[in-house]
RNA sequence: CGGGGCAUAGCGAAGUGGCAUCGCGCACGGUUCGGGACCGUGAGAUCCUGGGUUCAAAUCCCAGUGCCCCGACCA
């Protein structure tokens, strides 16, 4: 991609209605635009990086046998009624009429229509287990919207669900999704920390997974000792004896919740009417959790952990683009490079402006955050220089080299 | 939903009753060219909306809307 082609243009300075980190330098390299109170438009630069995001997700959780679908966020209101959420979420839920008065509403979360749905499909113990997901918009009426893209009223999410005959079975697939969160933010750069908490009508606990940042909204109590921790929601006396945990060896931490599991059990699948048929012949209601990540909150994450004062610092799983090339004053020597290095598949945002200066160019470089940057110039001679964008010193090596260093 | 703050050009800001300004960005011309360089010219405004006071309102008054922060809320 070159720049001068490039639909958006990055900004000196951030719009004064934003405060939070992740909403500024976002918004400053042209990756989000904003629209409304928590609803963010993504741009070329950001889509790029979601699409990497959702890529992430996808190989994990397709290792993990889940299958990908695709539910509608237009959702009719008797299959809320029966679980009693169309009037409980009503705060959360946007609903509304359309010409003939009937009632409708936007997806929030899919626990309802993915039961409704399994329906036709799960009758006998050998359709169990299934696990599905998807990746979609979701919309929640968020008294406050706020922190960037940390917690939008509109937002894509990854929704998982899966079904089973057993609680041992349940319990067995929970840890292995647990896992698989883990990957996905190992390898998206992010610390994340196993957190206890609070876990409904089912569970004693769900399980939270915790990126310590100031900005989170999330109080937790870090047990360092054993890599987990403990929600303030759920922090009393009473659990942390169960856990064996001493109130004096735990570390108050603020954080960001990047992701959620929850065990349902058959609070959906009961109203619902989600039943199979096991190998004696009963009738059992199917035994269903659910387990989100929210996929705009885990780009500003990433944000708020990953920038210098210049700007965002991608780790390379999800950089928009693996390099940043640019050109001083050199651009057929430039566009040589440029060429090369896409002919063998290594993505590059290639600077080909020539009415910008070289303080431009290197400020943009360091705003947008891909992990290599290249420059070519007079000074450069016949050898690329190349640095890090988490590194500060640069070197010169020879243009045959150069496409190994990405491979 | 309670408390606080803000709203003027694409972005950032000044203007507290009397011709709507400045910086960035944008266009054109020129000088530059390794950290947002410079000179000149130009385009760009529903001063958040509606009402009121006044000879005169961006400015004062009333009502509303939007955005940010704190709190409540967060399947």
């Amino acid at each position: 991609m070159k720049i001068s082609q490039l639909f958006t243009k990055t900004i000196k300075e951030a719009p004064a209605d934003e405060t939070a980190v992740n909403a500024k330098l976002l918004i400053r390299g042209g990756f989000v635009s904003k629209v409304m109170a928590g609803v963010y438009e993504y741009m070329p630069l950001g889509f790029r990086v979601m699409e990497k995001i959702n890529n992430i997700i996808r190989e994990e959780m397709n290792a993990i046998g889940g299958q990908e679908l695709q539910m509608s966020v237009f959702q009719n209101k008797d299959v809320w009624s029966a679980t009693g959420r169309w009037q409980s979420a009503k705060d959360v839920m946007y609903q509304f009429k359309d010409a003939a008065d009937k009632e409708y509403g936007l997806g929030f979360t899919h626990e309802e229509p993915l039961a409704a749905a399994a329906r036709h499909y799960i009758n006998s113990y050998k359709d169990l287990p299934r696990a599905v997901y998807q990746i979609q918009t979701k919309f929640r009426n968020e008294p406050r919207a706020k922190s960037g893209l940390l917690r939008g009223r509109e937002f894509l999410m990854k929704d998982l669900y899966s079904f089973h005959a057993s609680q041992e079975d349940l319990d067995q697939y929970y840890e292995k999704v647990a896992s698989a969160y883990g990957r996905v933010f190992e390898r998206m750069g992010l610390k994340t920390i196993r957190t206890f908490a609070s876990g409904g009508s089912f569970s004693k606990f769900s399980d939270e997974f915790q990126v310590e940042a100031d900005i989170g909204e999330d109080i937790i109590y870090l047990n360092k000792s054993a890599g987990r921790a403990v929600n303030k929601e759920v922090y009393t006396d009473e659990v942390l004896a169960e856990l064996g945990w001493d109130k004096k060896s735990l570390a108050e931490r603020t954080s960001i919740e990047v992701g959620n599991i929850f065990k349902l059990g058959t609070k959906f699948s009961e109203p619902l009417g989600l039943k199979f048929t096991d190998e004696k012949g009963d009738s059992k209601p199917v035994i269903m959790a659910s387990y989100g990540i929210g996929l705009g909150r885990l780009m500003g994450t990433v944000v708020e952990v990953s920038h210098d004062d210049r700007g965002i610092i991608w780790p390379e799983s999800i950089a928009p683009f693996k390099v940043h090339l640019m050109s001083l004053s050199r651009n057929e020597q430039a566009e040589e490079v440029y060429q090369e290095l896409t002919r063998q598949g290594i993505e590059v945002l290639y600077d080909d402006r020539d009415d910008k200066t070289a303080g431009e160019k290197f400020a943009d470089a360091d705003l947008i955050g891909c992990p290599w940057r290249l420059v070519v110039s007079e000074k450069t001679g016949d050898k690329i220089e190349i640095k890090r964008r988490s590194e500060k010193d640069s070197r010169l090596v020879e243009v045959p080299e150069l496409a190994k260093l990405f491979l």
